[in-house]
Order: structure tokens, then sequence, then C-alpha cells
DNA sequence: GACAAACATAACTATATAGTTATATAGTGA
DNA sequence: TCACTATATAACTATATAGTTATGTTTGTC
């Protein structure tokens, strides 16, 4: 069955899908995977600032990706919805694949043959 | 299982997902799910610029997603990997969710403040 | 060869946003 | 109240990139 996503739709796919291309923010979602922890564990681990952290845990939790619960001083944010990591396994497979298929693309090109267009690769 | 990705993997898995965070390329996407199609017939359904369009092209081929392939004066772009559709799905069903959480969320506003939303039939 | 069609690219503008520093807010305990 | 801790926000800079206009490149036809 064909996508055929709402114009609306598809802005809300596209932000959510940039929400996730962020490196920081995989690299929090990752921490967080192991279970909730306050803002300033995640600052510790991933050594950011901690403005910046909680820039992206704001926008994660905007975004509905992570949850925050207050506990005493701290504010532990963890995990909303799982199915990010499956997304992440998805494309992580499918970034080795296309790795791996350009590696034997410069493989399977001889030394003879050139292409007619000069690409710009340095 | 975690993900624990590299810091290397991190990296082309953000690139990966920013890739698909842009709306017009997923509307490319969406229409090159019917078949490959060349450059004009995209730019005509896709109501945009032939030089933006081709860019987006550009980057969607570059990132392994679209394939190219030359036929006369005609260049058929066509989708590589279909798991882009799977990954869309599942954002997409996520999306959905998250928005109807936050009404929820609204429905259920505590404090005096006049905000309720039409509430789902109980 | 000249010319046109289909596409790619260069150069630019405008906007979005990651990261910074400084400051504000909320909770805790004296 | 004040001081301290944990987090959030404001204001800013720098960079990335979507879209534009103008031009270049490839292919086919005459």
């Amino acid at each position: 069955m064909p996508l055929n996503l709402s114009e609306r739709m598809t802005e809300l796919v596209a932000q959510r899908f940039r929400l996730l291309g962020e490196p920081m923010r995989l690299r929090i979602l990752q921490l967080l995977e192991q279970g909730p922890k306050p803002v300033n564990d995640i600052v510790a681990s991933l050594e950011s600032s901690q403005p910046n952290v909680s820039k992206h845990l704001q926008a994660l939790c905007q975004g509905g990706l992570v949850s925050r619960r207050r506990e005493g001083l701290n504010i532990f944010y963890g995990i909303a919805d799982p199915m990010v990591f499956k997304l992440c396994n998805l494309v992580c497979r499918s970034a080795t694949e296309h790795t791996r298929a350009q590696l034997a693309e410069l493989d399977a090109a001889p030394s003879g043959t050139e292409r007619k267009r000069a690409k710009h690769s340095g």
C-alpha cells in the first residue's frame, strides 16, 4: 500500500525525522535507553554543556520521544516511545548496507574506465 | 539489546534521518513509490523549481535512497531502498499517537483554564 | 557543425538551529 | 528570609541548508 501522506502529515513526519537527525539527540536517546536519568547525569556522560542538553531534551520532550518527571531537585528524563530504537536499527542497517555498496562500487571500478562526468571528489 | 552505536555510526544514522527530515524530499519519495520518473515529471507533480528538485534528488541519490538511470535525454530516478516507506509508516503512526496524546492531555487540563477541546466519546 | 531538450551546478539569499554565555526559575534546607 | 542545587531560558554567534536565478553540461536531431 502506498504511503500517500497528507500535506500536514508529511510535515509532521519530516519534523519527527529531523528530531532524530542530530547526533547529540541520538546520543541522548541511547543513554536514556539504559533507563531514566537526571539532566546532570546526561551532561556528564556526553560532555556537553548543560544548556545544550536541556535544549535538546526540550525538543525531544515536545516531540513526544522522551518524558519528564520531577523527583526533588532532579528532573528525570526517560524514553517515551521505544519505537525510536526500532527506527535507529533499521536506519543503521540501511546505512551500513549503503556504505558497503559504495565500497563495492569503488572496488569494481577498473583504473582504465573513467567516468565521463568529473565529480568533484577530492 | 541496546543500540550502542559508535560515534561514526551515530553520525551516519543522524545524516540519514536528516535526509528524511524534509517535506519536499518525502514528497519526492512518495511520488517515486509509484515507479521511476524523470526529473521533469517530478517537477511538474510537485510544483517546485527544477533546480530545487534536482538538488534534492542529488541528496537522496548520494544517501542511497534513490537510484538514477539515463534513458535518452531523460534521467529516471527510482526508489533504491524501499525501507524508507517502512520508516515513514512507523513514524507516521508514532506521530499520530503523539498528537492524540497531546489532545487527551489538553482534555485533562486540571486548573481553571478553559482550554477544553473536543473530548472523545467515553 | 548549430540548436534544443533535460538535467546539473554555481552563486546567492534567507531561515533554521546547534552551541555558547549569562541569567532566570524552581525546589530544598538553613 | 538567604543560600545552594538542578534545570530552564534568553540572547547571541556560527553554520547548514532550502529555495532562487543564472549558467553549464550532456544527449539527441537536424
